[in-house]
DNA sequence: GTCTATACACAGATAGAC
DNA sequence: GTCTATCTGTGTATAGAC
């Protein structure tokens, strides 16, 4: 049976059970507190245990930012999925972002602060372009010209990290009881702002 | 005379000297990069030499971000002064708040993050709520309810700092190349989420 | 007001045993 | 795959001399 643990291969699973330390970790502390030693404690190993798994401190950081992107990736997709109106599905996104801030905190954080180490990381990079790319089709229904649809992508972008940021911040308050009227704030913030232009 | 230095009183103004080079750290590693250690070795003097103007570490990130609010309030003030439209007035707003972010990108990132340590430093509060209160005004002439004041004033806000923080992290590109698109882009956004809702 | 010296704590990473 | 042991680097902060 598999199930004894002769000492010397603690678990099955160490490299998950890293991930998730280090996932708890940078919700206490902040992407800058995460110490692969403190994660190893907490994953009851030595602190030597985690280069069989990852290559260094930034590569454990690194996967966590590529799953973040995949989740990202996927709740966005199925917010913008439940509306046909291409105004609707940018609101759409932008609160699915801001619900995805509260939920995951860490991953959030990660996630953003993970764009330095794009180049040293391709399958991050691809992550985050993937993540990107689902605004470019609603984009292209409302303006033609690609700089306007690059233009209208980051303004949709910015204005929802912005609601995103304040939230986690604690800026509106308590997170928890200040998430609905974010995400709706969010979701009309982005409604204005998809909109054609009235006055041009 | 004065000019004379006895050894052990290696400047007239290390305080400031410190501060400094506090500020060319953080710019260079980000808030969080910052040393003691490292900001002494810069202005050349001992690691002890600083708990002499300071506290401790704390203290002298807490001195930054006050100057830094301060700053943002004479900015901001002086950007809104010029314009008479209320809308006009929050679109400046953004649009400096962005300018700020670029010239002064690690008094930016210090004032956002200290937010956690308004408690502990009384001065720091009061100068980020003086900030704050310069978008009072305009939004009092915008709509009447408090509620619906403090709604604007947190929108334009998020906005405004989204686009800042995506200019500073390079999301859109190298900072200073991409810093007049983003300030219109700023500005434009701004307007459509401070003019009164067109369907409502 | 600054220095030297020091105590203390903690991180990243590797070598070699099992 | 994991452990123990170790090296190395760096930071915070204090004590006491000048």
């Amino acid at each position: 049976m598999a199930t004894t643990r002769p000492s010397g291969q603690h678990h099955g699973d160490l490299r998950n059970a890293l991930l998730r330390a280090a996932l708890d970790l940078v919700a206490e502390r902040g992407a800058q507190g995460f110490t692969l030693a403190e994660a190893s404690r907490r994953a009851g190993v030595s602190v030597a245990a985690p280069y069989k798994h990852f290559a260094d401190k930034d590569a454990l950081l690194a996967e966590l930012a590529r799953a973040g992107y995949e989740r990202q990736h996927d709740l966005f997709q199925a917010a913008m999925a439940a509306e046909t109106d291409p105004v609707e599905q940018l609101a759409a996104f932008a609160a699915a972002y801001v619900e995805f801030a509260a939920e995951s905190r860490a991953l959030f954080e990660i996630t953003f602060s993970a764009g330095l180490a794009k180049a040293r990381y391709p399958a991050l990079a691809e992550a985050g372009d993937r993540v990107l790319s689902l605004l470019r089709t609603p984009a292209a229904h409302l303006v033609t010209d690609t700089a306007a649809q690059d233009d209208l992508i980051h303004t949709i972008g910015a204005a929802a990290y912005g609601f995103a940021a304040f939230l986690t911040e604690g800026i509106f308050g308590d997170p928890t009881t200040s998430l609905d009227a974010t995400t709706r704030r969010a979701r009309a913030a982005a409604r204005k702002l998809a909109r054609p232009d009235p006055q041009a």
